[in-house]
Order: C-alpha cells, then sequence, then structure tokens
DNA sequence: CCTCCTGTAAATTTTAATCTTACATCTAAT
DNA sequence: ATTAGATGTAAGATTAAAATTTACAGGAGG
C-alpha cells in the first residue's frame, strides 16, 4: 500500500488553513477549489486530521483552525491520521508462499525483521519533517 | 505510488536461488510454485533482475543464477530494478492544484521539496539492507 | 425557519495491479 | 533434425483499490 495523494492534499490544506484560517472561513468548498479534489474527499481528511487533534471545525457554521504548533505537526502525525498503521502497509508481501517449501514456509518472518527496519528508518524521517518546515519553505519561495 | 508485492517475491525468488540455485535447475515454474505467484509475474521479475545484472537466467534449457555477491543486492537495487524511479512515485501528488490560488500555484515545488529528503532518507535505508543480511537471517531462523 | 456548512454512507466511475492466454524462439537431449 | 521443456513478451481479461459523485441527516447563526 503506497502513501497516497491524501497527504499532499492534507499538507495543501493545512498550509492554506494556516495562512488564511485566522482570517478568513475557510470551508471544504474552498479547499476544494484550492487543491481540486472534490469536496467529501476534502472533508474525509479534514475529519481524519480533526481525530487527531491537529486541527479543529466549526461545525455547523464552517470553518477550520489549526489546534496546534506547526513543529508538533509532523509528516507522519498526518500519515498516520489518514491511513492508521500505513507503515506496515508501505511494502506489499505475497499471501500465499507455498508452505511446501523452505523458503515459502519462512518467508514472512524473513521480510518482516528486514522491512522492519525499513519502516523504523522512514518513521524518523517523516518525523524530522514538520509543517513548520514546510511553512518556511513555502514563505522563502 | 507503492512499493509492490514483487519487491517481497523478487526476494523470495532471490533467497530460493541463493540455496537451489546451484544444486537444481531453478525454472519460473519452480518459482512459481514456491511463491504462489502465476509463472509470466515471476518472468517479468525474473527479467527485471536479469537486466540489472543481479543475476542470469539460461536461455531455453533454463535455470537461474545469481550474478554477483549477495552483499552487493541491495534492496534499493531490486526496487530500482522492478521499477525505475519508484522512489519518485512514493507519495502521490494531487494532479490539478487551482493555479489561480497561491498556495496551489506553488504546492508542486514545496512538496516536491519536503519529499526530496524523504527519498534520500529512504533510499539509505533500502541500500542498509542487502541479500546478504536477509540470507543470514534466513539461515539462522 | 432558512441558508450554509459538516459528517457520513452508498453507489458509481476511474485507475492501477495482477493474472491468464497465447505464441515466437531458444537449447539440449534423444 | 525433431522434440520437449524453457524463456521472453504482448494483449486481453480479471480483480482490487482509489477517487468521485450523489444523497441526505444534522448543527449554527442570522
Amino acid at each position: 500500500m503506497h502513501i497516497s495523494t491524501k497527504c499532499s492534499i492534507a499538507i495543501h490544506c493545512l498550509i492554506f488553513i494556516s495562512e488564511y484560517g485566522e482570517k478568513r472561513k475557510v470551508t471544504s468548498e474552498l479547499l476544494s477549489l484550492s487543491t481540486g479534489t472534490n469536496p467529501v474527499t476534502i472533508r474525509n481528511i479534514i475529519s481524519a486530521l480533526k481525530k487527531e487533534g491537529i486541527l479543529s471545525v466549526k461545525f455547523g457554521t464552517g470553518g477550520t483552525k489549526l489546534n496546534c504548533p506547526l513543529n508538533e505537526i509532523t509528516l507522519y502525525r498526518i500519515c498516520n491520521a489518514l491511513e492508521p498503521n500505513f507503515l506496515t502497509k508501505l511494502i506489499g508481501i505475497h499471501s500465499m508462499p507455498s508452505p511446501l517449501c523452505p523458503v515459502g514456509k519462512n518467508i514472512h518472518s524473513v521480510l518482516n525483521t528486514s522491512y522492519a527496519k525499513i519502516h523504523e528508518d522512514l518513521r524518523s524521517s517523516l518525523q524530522s519533517i514538520s509543517m513548520k518546515e514546510i511553512m518556511d519553505n513555502y514563505n522563502h519561495l
């Protein structure tokens, strides 16, 4: 399973909210126009970020605001909010190796050991980048 | 785009070839049985690994042998053989942000900068694991 | 009480991955 | 040389995953 475009859309939304969330009412309709994605997808993404405590949404009347400092919003947190346990789904494993073959019998165990290290490395990589760096990048473009 | 199960199947095949490639004729049919994948997929994977110089295939009569030392066969090399530039396809980016919006106009550039670091980190992670470690792991199971 | 918004669910469409079928070609053994 | 058992690919069919669309129940605030 891959890291979907939802991650990119989420970052897009967070930049937008960080820039405009205090000044005007940021609705899913507005984010939909800016990202070029349909409003339901936006609402699902925003909903996931809300559950993670990253932002808050004004119910009923609409509008979105960030809920914690930029440096605490890491890419890891975003990805995990969008898809829990996304790391374990990163590299697909074939499901039907032959149990009669010495290799087939043990392949899952071998792969899991090796992949665990990759998951760890990717996790720290994603934790090392937060919306703070991304906003800095955006502002100095 | 994700790292597909082809990577796991490739590792499975390489373990099998490493164990049995010298003793018996390892055909796509045999690998197909061991992995539980159809022979055409196996042949495509083996073909990609061959182009990378990782193994060699005896044409006509069949049979596969490793072509270089285990420690030179890194996961990065395997993934790249299976799908060139797989890193740039790892995290999807939404294709239609609004060019009228300040965020939409610049999002691709911002994302590419941030994602480049992740690609680098993942690359070194994948380069740090080779078939040598995997075979050691397999043998000490 | 009316309008604009959110939160979800369900069905449809689109896209990507995988499997199947088919066949040309090659090698070694008989 | 003929044949049996392989590889290498191309195309089409099937399956599975993502994304979009449609629909609607509910809240907030003028």
